[in-house]
DNA sequence: ACAACGAATGATACTACGTCTCAGTTATGT
DNA sequence: ACATAACTGAGACGTAGTATCATTCGTTGT
């Protein structure tokens, strides 16, 4: 087991590794699911790869612009809308209904998210299963997915008295 | 114990009662606040009370239109702001990205939405005390709050074999 | 009841974010 | 290498939300 080098959340004793696929690997989900492997994509992979926190679209058009100038816009918002259906990205709540994009492969994964500087913290354990079958039972609601997120604020942006 | 008239969610056994307030109710929240009670405010809480499901803004500014065509859309969003800073207003995902706002005093609530019709069930039970402990522990985050949420197909919006 | 004050409003201009279109380019299978 | 279809970039476009500011209206004190 080895710790990635790359760009990522602090770790926490007790939260998950965040388990940072590399650019390859995220290719080879694309080519998986029938999509080409092109430079644009390749550069906007590793772009995403460089971010440390969640991030917006915006925002990662900028920072991909900064990589490659003359990359698309387009481009970018229909390549994080195709990772986000292969569920390579994640949507997690930054503020009171702003969203952001996270990094992560498949496997059930919440966050915990500092509203100071960003920074995610994912987290697998899921205490939700009873209460949705009771739902399921006593609504008859088809349930298909849940959001579970904490906020708060993390060490680092904690102010120290 | 009354059942409310006002137009809201089903009502399933199990779920919490949709304990909808009137429009003194949040005025006098309004009043508490330091707001002041106008005309244009009066309407938009009644807009939003005749809602039956979770509303985007855009929603809710054709809706109040209907009622007063010459209330301003400045005003709409500002008041929808200032309802949501003083949890009159809970935002719930509606669909990947996109959130709606609903009705309902304070309390710790959660919602179950139809993904087909946008039906917003409430329920209070709420399971996370326990992980929320263990991650402040583990991470040495201050914990602020949470989102939690179910999504999937109320019984009407079920394909029927 | 009235005046004075500041909050609230509505109109409109503006910005930001994202989508659409389309001609040209490039990856991929044979 | 070729044919084909997917992909791309440029920029026009649309939509949702914000900022500004002169005017109106609630509220408070007298």
């Amino acid at each position: 087991m080895s710790v990635s080098s790359t760009p990522s959340s602090p770790r926490y004793p007790g939260a998950d590794r965040d388990a940072r696929p590399d650019v390859s690997t995220i290719e080879d989900v694309l080519h998986g699911a029938g999509y080409r492997s092109t430079r644009p994509r390749r550069t906007i992979i590793e772009t995403i790869l460089d971010q440390a926190h969640p991030f917006t679209p915006e925002h990662l058009l900028a920072a991909v612009h900064r990589a490659d100038p003359s990359l698309g816009r387009a481009t970018v918002y229909r390549t994080l809308e195709i990772l986000g259906a292969l569920d390579v990205l994640t949507r997690v709540v930054v503020a009171e209904g702003h969203s952001a994009y996270v990094v992560g492969l498949p496997g059930h994964r919440h966050h915990l998210v500092c509203s100071g500087c960003g920074a995610a913290v994912p987290f697998t354990a899921c205490p939700v299963d009873h209460l949705m079958a009771e739902l399921s039972r006593t609504t008859n609601f088809a349930i298909q997915s849940h959001v579970l997120q904490f906020i708060g604020v993390c060490p680092a942006c904690q102010p120290t008295p």
